[in-house]
DNA sequence: TTGCTTGTTGCGAAGGTTCGCATCAAAGGA
DNA sequence: TCCTTTGATGCGAACCTTCGCAACAAGCAA
């Protein structure tokens, strides 16, 4: 629903810069729902432009996720993801043995996010994190 | 509680080798009790002996916690700290702003990792991860 | 439009982590 | 004890991410 415009005001309303490289930066990861690797950014752009480094498209991320303006995490695979919130609230379990992802609803997690929300005083939003364990498959073919 | 020779006698079971090298980097982390490095961790076995490698290290850690033996996460300070569950189960808050982390304690967020349990077979546990979002402070100093 | 200020970029280097491979040695059987 | 098998180690290279710095340009005011 918000579109690239959005984020890049709200850059701008925080006081930063809004150049070329940002605003590609940000239209390719908004505009892809999906999960998106530094390197896949850097790809996209580039078959608009030449202009974009590697280490500015960390830094576009980095402002963005430090801003609430989209989330990093890890899927596991030697890499970071990021995403916007497009993307929707959910959380993904990552099994440590076989390397799975499953994808679970905010509402399995909202109750206990609340709660930390009130004690805490700690904004979990955007709900889109990792939570690692093992998954049934894994756990069965262990004897322990 | 569990001794190092548990966690030994855990990687025995499941068909691993005992190397000296692992039985000391084993001993190091199961007996400090906070969150390490594998930097520093090479640094303390390094203080008993010359041969050891940090792919080594990283190795055995990988290893430990695919076996649930300890936990991997971030800080966001760069490095990946790993633990053994002597350090108890809890959650960390990490600030993405200010970078602050707050220890919550598993009681908070215990009822929703049962649910997830129960309803996707899924084992979360040793719980011992974080959850990024904004302190209050953070949240406060901005005007959005 | 022009010039100034200062945040941003590209680049190369460095830091942290993983990988491939030849060599080594733990574990188990003879 | 000695040998054999095969998993583990050390090393260097590669990969992912961050950092420092000089050059550049967005935004603003005149
Ligand atoms: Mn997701
Ligand atoms: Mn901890
Ligand atoms: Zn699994
Ligand atoms: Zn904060």
């Amino acid at each position: 629903m918000p579109h690239c415009h959005t984020y890049l005001k709200k850059l701008r309303d925080h006081g930063y810069r809004i150049t070329p490289q940002r605003e590609m930066i940000v239209q390719i990861i908004a505009h892809c729902g999906r999960h998106m690797s530094a390197e896949e950014i850097m790809e996209k752009v580039r078959e608009k432009t030449t202009s974009i480094n590697i280490a500015t498209v960390y830094r576009t991320l980095d402002l963005l996720v430090e801003n609430g303006l989209a989330s990093r995490f890890d899927l596991g695979n030697g890499k970071t993801a990021y995403a916007t919130s497009e993307h929707g609230p959910h959380i993904h379990l990552v099994c440590r043995h076989c390397g799975s992802v499953t994808e679970i609803t905010e509402n399995d997690i909202s109750a206990s996010l609340d709660r930390i929300e009130d004690i805490y005083d700690f904004d979990c939003r955007p709900y889109h994190f990792s939570i690692h364990g093992l998954c049934r498959d894994c756990r069965d073919s262990m004897t322990d």
